[in-house]
DNA sequence: AACACTTTTGCAAGCGATTGCATAAATTTG
DNA sequence: CAAATTTATGCAATCGCTTGCAAAAGTGTT
């Protein structure tokens, strides 16, 4: 593995001027950078990482923060396509990203702590956003920068960020059931805390106040067919006249579908569906699944982008809103009004 | 951000001192270590990791190798559960993980010469195994040590590696469907290239032999409808009296099944399918799908345990085989056997 | 040709840890 | 009680790189 100093020898400089050579410096001279880089190259030299990061005493490591570990969140590919879109900007500006995992709050808070403490990680990306996150807690504490995907809880203005328009987005998914003709529609959803189904959820109420239709909600993770069942048929006892559904993700409009198909009366009802993410199961659905398209990868090449910017610390902060897009598949039928 | 030499100060030694007594050293006398362990806790220490890996020489770092980016591949989940298993271990170790990716075998191949050259990866998992990977070239090449989950495509024994008995698992697969009196069974495939694929095949073709009933096989990736519609229109000319599909992965099994129900004649026939990885789609699919469970959070574990283990380079490798299993679920249906 | 600038280069001191070796303290022994 | 051991500590060098500052080389001006 080549040093600086075998650099700096082969080109006959002293290690000082090879590293101000590598690094552009305006005060070396030309003939004499050509020489280094040539070495350089020749060399096949990248400089340590770490002895670098020692001595600018600047990491250079993005910390990537997944929410708390529960197998649902590890099977969505929504986060696997965020982080490709971190890592693509990342490797392009030289900088490393690792992960922060845990399986339970605390155990992710402490594996941050370590993370910290060691000094190492630039800034952090939270993947997801909710109420009363211990993770934006300590970072606040530690004074360590950190973007986060989706909209924070606290401290809007102060908090760099990333997002879609998702009251934007759950408004134009209801309307388009609207269009549609359909009347009585129900807002599907799993967890309030977490910020982005807060926001999905305004954005259908604001659709639906706007045409003067009430607002239908329904809290239901769907964890068990059983219980899935029987919230259903409580729930159509008291809203016999629904026809479509908004759910505040694909995962959750697919198993809605699932226990509507498994009910022959239901199933010929023909209710329609229209979900979030655009992810994979979308297109695997039968019939597919009518989705709004959030661009996950997008979102994090974005809030990489941030994160490499490094601004210090009290500069104003950065949000960035990323389009969405209703991607029109087969679960959304047309209906007469019954207006 | 406290160092040594404050820890040292407050437990009023030297920094070598306060560094062998918090590595457990021998010589350091109880009362001392006991001093030096109290400032560091009182000051929330933890060792600078650069500074650390630069003096020992050691980095502490996995690299987590991705394949070739693929939207397929990212929308996936199967990785992210495996790097879930991966980065348990690894902060269980205090190590870190770092990602690798690249969306051409070249930029990947690049990203990982930098991740080499820069000295700070202790070694490399693959998550993923194929034909002459340019990425296990690289790595022998400048004798880095790595893991691969999967069955290495070369130098089985000199490699180590964390793999489930896919020979196996495809015999069970096959196996299952004949004993719901399936004789006319498909293999249906995607990448003949992945060594996982191969291994499937050929457990179908042991488990077909066994029975002398011949090997029915059909490459199709299923891009888009239409080809996947006149590719099984050509199958099902050739192949008429096909009941039972034994699908490579999930997902491969979740498009044929979604062609099959597109087409009305198709659809009565009530194929039955069996895929592989147990992965969410299996779950939520109508009807649901018969999986061959292989626990990627698992294969990662054992992965992240021998890359933590880092024996010299030429100690004997390890291979580690997880069990694989069948989860029953309804996409498998019983027939009269035609025998 | 001597002086005053500029432009280039190199010396040496860090960054925060670890570790071989010498020394100081404690203990045993004669 | 002094000498010989054993045990515990600290000094200083090192890992590979960066950077402030001083020295050297180059340029231009009288």
């Amino acid at each position: 593995m080549a040093t600086i100093k075998d650099v700096a020898q082969r080109a006959g400089v002293s290690p000082s001027t090879a590293s101000r050579a590598m690094h552009g410096s305006k005060i070396i001279s030309q003939p004499t950078r050509e020489k280094v880089v040539k070495a350089a190259r020749e060399l096949n030299y990248a400089p340590d990482f770490n002895a670098q990061n020692l001595a600018t005493k600047a990491s250079n490591t993005i910390g990537v923060v997944l929410p708390v570990d529960h197998h649902e969140i590890f099977s969505n590919p929504f986060f696997l396509e965020m982080i490709r879109g971190i890592n693509s900007i990342c490797s392009q500006h030289g900088s490393m990203t690792t992960l922060a995992t845990g399986i339970s709050s605390d155990e992710l808070v402490h594996n941050i702590d370590v993370m910290i403490a060691q000094g190492h990680i630039r800034n952090f990306i939270l993947l997801y956003s909710e109420k009363d996150d211990p993770v934006v807690a300590r970072l606040q504490h530690f004074d360590v920068q950190y973007v986060v995907i989706g909209k924070p809880y606290a401290d809007v203005n102060k908090t760099s960020y990333v997002d879609n328009d998702n009251i934007q987005a759950g408004t134009d998914a209801t309307q388009y059931l609207i269009e549609q003709g359909h009347r009585r529609i129900c807002f599907l959803y799993s967890d309030i805390s977490k910020m982005v189904q807060g926001d999905r959820i305004l954005g259908y109420q604001r659709a639906m106040m706007q045409q003067n239709l009430p607002n239908i909600m329904l809290e239901q993770r769907f964890e068990n067919h059983a219980d899935g069942v029987s919230a259903l048929k409580k729930f159509f006892a008291q809203y016999p006249d629904v026809t479509g559904f908004v759910a505040v993700d694909d995962m959750l409009a697919l198993k809605l579908q699932q226990v509507l198909h498994n009910d022959p009366d239901w199933k010929v009802k023909q209710f329609s569906l229209i979900g979030f993410n655009n992810s994979i199961f979308s297109e695997l659905a039968h019939p597919t699944l009518t989705s709004v398209a959030v661009f996950p990868q997008r979102l994090g090449e974005e809030a990489a982008k941030i994160a490499m910017a490094n601004r210090p610390t009290d500069e104003l902060s950065t949000a960035i809103i990323v389009p969405h897009q209703i991607v029109k598949r087969h679960s959304v039928h047309q209906i007469r009004s019954l207006g």
